[in-house]
DNA sequence: ATTAAATGAAACCATTCGGTATCACATGGA
DNA sequence: TCCATGTGATACCGAATGGTTTCATTTAAT
């Protein structure tokens, strides 16, 4: 159990750990910078980070004394994916697509 | 803080409710049929039902003394649109599935 | 009217969670 | 070398979480 989709799920249930991810989307930040960001302590945010790396949702690049933190856009895209379970409840997203890409293709 | 969509992504948090789900994908069920699918209590099963509940990804509707349980898509889809933001860094996927929907137009 | 079935609800417990404070370690620059 | 900077790591705390047990309430059926 606690498999990868699990941690990542788990990643996501904090509003704090999202709206890092967020961040990181704009631009690759140190843990500083991205407690920058925030009210809590830099140490607070390290462990946000530590559970948005379990999750793989970000990656880290040690350079020199720090550590530049990165979306993991591959783990993102695991946990996006359960969603597809439910394809048939949204179908008026789909079909909205897919008649878009059908005008395309045409 | 505690909005609609920390609320989904709070319930989604565990596997035990993203389960749930997938069993109500199939068809609407009472408590103790959920419960039967698992092996907690059904007092167990019925705070994730609540918490399911408080989240909008589901929906009750009491049927005399039973509570038929089912999926809520609008719920699921406000979470669902939250990966909406990571657009620019999955456009691979995009490009999968609309080469996928290009081969059944074809 | 009784009784069984389905659910509601509360008390309780161990564990996890989000946060702090504190100290140690490593690295770059004057 | 010396020191400031950036990070690692641990102990600790209160609150939330996931589970149980127990009992009350409502409804269907005989």
């Amino acid at each position: 159990m606690t498999d990868a989709q699990q941690l990542g799920f788990r990643a996501l249930s904090d509003p704090t750990r999202r709206r890092i991810l967020q961040l990181l989307a704009r631009e690759d930040l140190t843990i500083a910078e991205v407690a920058e960001n925030f009210q809590m302590t830099r140490a607070a945010v390290k462990k946000h980070l530590a559970i948005l790396n379990e999750g793989h949702l970000i990656k880290v690049e040690t350079v020199g004394r720090t550590r530049r933190n990165s979306l993991d856009p591959d783990g993102l895209r695991r946990v996006y994916d359960w969603f597809g379970f439910f394809d048939q409840f949204w179908d008026d997203r789909l079909n909205a697509l897919k008649s878009e890409i059908e005008k395309d293709v045409q």
